[in-house]
DNA sequence: GCAGCATTTAGAATTGTTCTAAACTTCTTG
DNA sequence: CAAGAAGTTTAGAACAATTCTAAATGCTGC
């Protein structure tokens, strides 16, 4: 995401992870392009197309890390499986539903008025609207 | 939800499913009093406590044709399970995030201005807005 | 380099949900 | 009001996503 050359080892110690050869590659495929929205299995699959190849529980063990670092937030949209975007700023989502597919859209331009107070004893911690469309 | 004595064997079979006893005490605990979330687990439980016990299977098998029939609505707000919602029409939820409890709020008051138009292909099925709150 | 701690991994376990196939109910029709 | 046909229920097995376990391996600071 910065302009400046993405040093991953660099990112993950900031991040209080160890840059081990698995977090690096997963890294580099989230983050390297642009934003993506991944599930742990379709992760797996990309990062087992690489020459180093990693297990699906340090698949699932990263995305948690990753996401209880700050680095990726959990979407989730549909009964059964989670989604892990790259993109952790203020968005929205379009959901596909047949194809289970995400598109992000940026909040700047939608305006929620007239949300009501949180119940009695809760502070708001985030509005997610997803925007279910069909084929 | 009629103001006339709700007469559970008429409505199942107005929606084309058969008036099991099962299916007349789910639908008894799901649509007597007010509008309702629960999950398959809790109305089992729930069911269980009454002279009529029904096995999980059968609440999973009732939930979905409910739903299909248009009398439940699924929702999905955390990973691992869902909510099936008696109340059917427009309207957004509370999300207490620890607990686990929804809340409803009514849509009426909310605007949401700005959306982008769908992606190429598609239409637009519903729009859910969920306010994540914390303790 | 080594110790010490963190991480990875294969496989087992857990959880929520669906499936299977046999027993039982409800509905239709005579 | 019988059957018979079709739909439903159920226990338990199966599944899919995710987490856990415990042993092997890898990072890091000294
Ligand atoms: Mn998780
Ligand atoms: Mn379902
Ligand atoms: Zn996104
Ligand atoms: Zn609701």
């Amino acid at each position: 995401m910065p302009a400046t050359s993405p040093d991953f080892p660099d990112r993950l110690r900031a991040a209080g992870l160890r840059p081990t050869r698995q977090r690096v590659a997963l890294a580099r495929l989230l983050f390297e392009g642009g934003h993506r929205h991944v599930t742990a299995e379709s992760l797996h699959v990309e990062v087992k197309a690489t020459r180093m190849p990693v297990s699906l529980a340090t698949v699932y063990n990263a995305l948690n890390q990753f996401r209880d670092a700050g680095l990726l937030r959990e979407v989730v949209v549909a009964p059964g499986r989670s989604y892990f975007d790259t993109n952790t700023g203020h968005h929205h989502h379009f959901f596909v539903e047949p194809d289970g597919e995400l598109h992000d859209f940026p909040s700047e331009k939608v305006t929620i008025a007239g949300l009501p107070t949180p119940p009695k004893g809760t502070r708001l911690a985030r509005v997610d609207v997803i925007v279910r469309v069909r084929r």
